[in-house]
DNA sequence: CCAATCCGGTGAACATCGTTAACGGCAGGG
DNA sequence: CCCTGCCGTTAACGATGTTCACCGGATTGG
């Protein structure tokens, strides 16, 4: 059994292999370079025996999303590991400075993962990839240690109270998957709609830039991000 | 010269038929369904046809994409007709809900509008075409009809001065363009930068609905984006 | 009124794409 | 040792964007 490693092994690394060629195309020449037969050729094969590993180029786009996420959120989890453990803020800023960082860094594999229209596979979760987990961990340690500005449950519309109650279950089951414990005493419905306000926020700064839809030219997006990250950040409650 | 009336309605007209072609494919079955051979195939005509027309297909795909935004400026000043011409609130309403209505009933065209990378084509105006026109003089009534709470000068920060300056400026000459006279007066720095936060956070509402993205399954979004909405109004100061 | 010109169409062709099918070698397991 | 899978190849099909040569009818100039 130990020895179906070596031909176990082959197989993984080529479609290792596969994912690598794929993203660097993707990055350096756009999202239309990224083809079956370019990515063969860059691995000095036929495209054929790519369908050894995939389905269909439509799978391989999926996966290559997949590790997109994955990615993003390693090198999250690593902004997150250079601010001291106490320093609550400054993780909220990591993450998100992190994630704008990684966009505007990777515009083509922002636009692939979080700028396709969504085609009825309403049915996911989406949240519940690792990029998503990063954040959930931040907001759960700020939860925890601190005391924020959140709407009284009364507060929130009544027609989200439904939605926001099985979002808070499902954040709660996500954490401790993640083996985080979240008290739901801490987690009410004020808080599931203020992060969604948030992300809001967060998503459509980090997307304009990207997409370069300000309604001006911006001469240096950083300073524009940093100060609606901070108005953002101040409104939830948060201080140094 | 009056004669070249037939040929030339001649060529307008199949140019016009084929953006609407092209459209149509667009919005029945996607981005990806859209292309040369198609649209000629529909207009029972030879692919190669089309280059007496369009240099290339990106060429085309760039004039469909000013054809929707005019479109989009189109209904959206319909529904802001249907509104009392002294309900200023009621405007601002009107055009936010209109552009949500409009995403979510053709999000292939806002995906290929509102959220393709941006390619060094930063020398442009983006708020310079129609769509962006509506906006702006919904924003113009505001300003000279309201008093808003908008930050003073001095709050905005510093780094963002300059930018805001010369949008400020850009902002004027589009709307005296328009026909707007909007004295410069009623429009200081925080004014624009009130206007960025404003479209960061409907763009942001909008995109995560039409992409699926929001970090849990809304059943119903439209209550979502209202109390949004409504809660972004309020923010700036605009009381009924 | 006739000839020259241009304009908008066709057809064939090329390179590229995703995908399928038939084939072949090479390793591992009975 | 043979046999069975796995993993690659080659060949082919239909589709795409794009170019080129050609051509017919309307437009126009003398």
């Amino acid at each position: 059994m130990t020895e179906a490693t070596r031909r176990d092994r082959s197989r993984v690394d080529t479609d290792q292999q596969i994912r690598t060629v794929a993203r660097t195309l993707l990055v350096s020449q756009g999202r239309q370079a990224v083809t079956l037969r370019a990515i063969a050729r860059e691995m000095r094969i036929t495209a054929p025996a790519l369908y050894r590993y995939y389905d269909s180029f439509d799978d391989l786009i999926q996966q290559v999303c997949t590790d997109i996420c994955a990615d993003l959120a390693v090198e999250l989890t690593e902004r997150l590991a250079a601010v001291p453990a106490g320093d609550t803020t400054g993780q909220v800023f990591a993450v998100c400075r992190g994630f704008r960082a990684w966009a505007v860094r990777h515009p083509q594999e922002f636009s692939l993962v979080f700028a396709t229209p969504a085609v009825g596979q309403s049915g996911e979760h989406p949240s519940d990839d690792p990029f998503g987990r990063v954040f959930l961990a931040v907001a759960a340690r700020v939860l925890t240690t601190r005391e924020l500005a959140i709407p009284a449950d009364g507060d929130v519309p009544a027609e989200l109270r439904a939605d926001l109650a099985t979002y808070r279950d499902s954040l709660i089951t996500t954490l401790t998957q993640t083996g985080i414990d979240l008290p739901a005493r801490l987690l009410p419905l004020g808080a599931a709609y203020t992060m969604v306000r948030f992300w809001v926020r967060l998503y459509g700064q980090v997307a304009l830039e990207v997409f370069g839809r300000f309604p001006f030219p911006v001469t240096d997006p950083e300073p524009l991000f940093d100060s609606m990250i901070a108005e953002l950040v101040a409104e939830v409650g948060l201080t140094r």
